[in-house]
DNA sequence: TTAAATATTTGGAACGTTCCAATTCTGTCA
DNA sequence: TGACAGAATTGGAACGTTCCAAATATTTAA
């Protein structure tokens, strides 16, 4: 096969008008017969034209690639692949692609991919940055008018729109829950303490703690990295304690499966022998068993909800930085004690993923 | 401050050379003389250069965008997720970006995707398909000579590239050993009968029954959604049979961990009282009480070998589509009943060509 | 010292689109 | 019929790069 590509001049030619008609056409406009636009569109599918974005891009000056990219810290941790999949409904639906790169907390990665972004020419950002991201790396960006958006993880001193969830009132509501139940000693586990996130989620349990009228320990707080094995490991300090705690709030979802697991590993059933509460309401909180009490962040709907964020600030030409905190909700499930004593829902669906393949 | 944007015409004058040579440096070219590429490097660093990818891919006619098209067909499946990071990283590190789309099984929505993708000028593909894609839907893309690897859902009649991994061997190696430790009957659960998908691993259920001298009956195979509900109801209709089976091997790990839920459901502990062996080896499996027995499959290794196929077939200029299954590896933990054992290596790798069209 | 060889540099002419100003069609109204 | 307003259409000239052929500078060999 012969294999030029097919032009905007081809099509005109075929159709027997110019090109500057078949790219009104392209457009949509308004000024072009009925009838010619038919035409030209009927040679178009048969000689299976492909628009050039690239060129056009060129032409149109700037900001209007349809282009926005999307950079992860992790996105094999479900909850950022949620927050991917939401940016990537509303960007899509409003005819956009997302360029969409993973970090894996690299900061050297971060600044690659978002220099490669940005030379193809993306009208827009949205980044949930990796650890101990400089605020300044994403000055050129909105220097150069291109919109950014930061999730999850704001970065204090960078001009930029941000959209956090609640992470304050979340710990409080939590807290306030266990409290609630009778427990007295409660404890914070898990996270890395240099995060603002972890500030935080600290900070909201620490005052919910003191309003309800119960002392501050610091013993009671033991960090460990953010994962299922950080939680195991945590829980294992805490259990240690002389004075043991009888509940506690997490700093994720992934730790408070750590916390459980570790729970079993000594013979202690969580929810039962020991209140357990997360953070985030990941997918398999509420398949686990038992299932997990947590404070529910909606990762996809931060995901739209930047996303909408964005576009609208692409097509107001100039952005303006706002920041937005989600609302978060207390999901009470099993792992804290409460409630239901039945031991599990089965036969009735939760939510299930079609795990497909 | 936020002029016009920096040109490569720009640099030329102000390192007082042409255009060719900053063009020339552009492009790393050892025709150029040290000390003005020195020269011009700097300047470009001064006035803040940034290269315009799409101008440069205009002239360059066609296939050097650099750019990769990634389409799943659920990125909330922790599966694809990992997939998606491998590709990521094997692209990236080719100095390559990635557009990643995730359809939600809507075939619709992936033929919008890749047709935008396309309309960008991605020099590659990989897809995982959504159910019921049509072979005929890529056709396009090859006859422009873009490659495309289709990964973990083949596509029969489709000209492409293809890489999924070794079904029938896994799901024989998991019957085997279930034989191994005693089981007679054994149960085929959950899974869509109309993919290919199921018919590879049921395939490899039945030779693998037959191969360990038993016999195969059609009411040990018991279809369902291939998510937890799904497991939930196999093993339930598995247990009304009047010769109840003592062992599964499932579609997949969602149905497995359904099935573990259901056997408890009745008072039947996993592992002690049933055998149930997963497929997939997500990250739940290991952590899981009881940690489930499965046949591993590391989607991500699936993704970076996807990828190098890709990129090989790229810069090949143009591609001869190959086919390739990945090994599999079955994981004994606990939900089979079985100790711990070392872990049998099976399947291998095995590559065979076609010419494409 | 000069010719030949080698190392560098350089003006256009593309690439496929959009935009602008200008042109050609229509029909309508005196 | 002529003039005039809209409605449709149309040729360039960009956009920021790369490529080519050709020009110029620098060495080397004789």
């Amino acid at each position: 096969m012969t294999k030029a590509r097919v032009t905007v001049i081809d099509i005109a030619k075929a159709a027997g008008v110019s090109k500057s008609t078949v790219s009104l056409v392209l457009q949509g406009s308004s000024l072009v017969n009925e009838a010619t636009r038919a035409k030209v569109n009927a040679v178009m599918r048969e000689l299976g034209y492909v628009y050039n974005r690239g060129a056009a891009n060129l032409r149109q000056a700037g900001a209007k690639s349809r282009i926005v990219g999307v950079v992860v810290n992790d996105l094999t941790n479900s909850f950022f692949a949620e927050l991917a999949v939401g940016v990537d409904m509303v960007v899509q639906s409003a005819g956009f692609v997302q360029f969409l790169s993973n970090t894996g907390e690299s900061i050297d990665r971060q600044r690659e991919v978002v220099a490669s972004m940005r030379e193809h020419g993306i009208s827009g950002l949205i980044v949930s940055p990796a650890r101990a991201t400089d605020a300044a790396d994403f000055k050129p960006l909105v220097a150069a008018g291109i919109p950014v958006v930061v999730v999850v993880r704001n970065l204090p001193g960078a001009k930029v729109s941000s959209i956090v969830s609640d992470n304050r009132a979340g710990m409080m509501s939590a807290v306030k829950h266990l409290v609630g139940l009778g427990h007295k000693r409660i404890a914070f586990l898990g996270g890395f303490p240099d995060t603002a996130v972890f500030d935080d989620r600290l900070a909201g349990y620490r005052s919910g703690v003191e309003t309800a009228g119960l002392d501050y320990h610091e013993e009671l707080v033991i960090a460990s990295a953010p994962s299922r094995a950080g939680g195991v490991e945590a829980i294992g300090k805490a259990i240690a304690l002389t004075r043991r705690p009888t509940a506690a709030v997490c700093f994720n979802d992934a730790v408070a499966f750590g916390v459980c697991d570790g729970l079993r590993a000594r013979r202690l059933e969580p929810g039962a022998d020991f209140a357990v509460v997360g953070f985030d309401d990941v997918i398999e909180a509420q398949a686990a068993v038992p299932a997990l009490t947590t404070v529910s962040v909606d990762p996809q709907g931060i995901g739209r909800r930047g996303a909408q964020m964005l576009l609208k600030q692409i097509n107001a030409g100039k952005a303006e930085a706002e920041t937005v905190t989600t609302a978060v909700r207390l999901v009470v499930r099993e792992s804290c004690g409460a409630g239901k004593t039945a031991p599990a829902r089965i036969g009735k669906s939760v939510k299930s993923k079609q795990d497909a393949e």
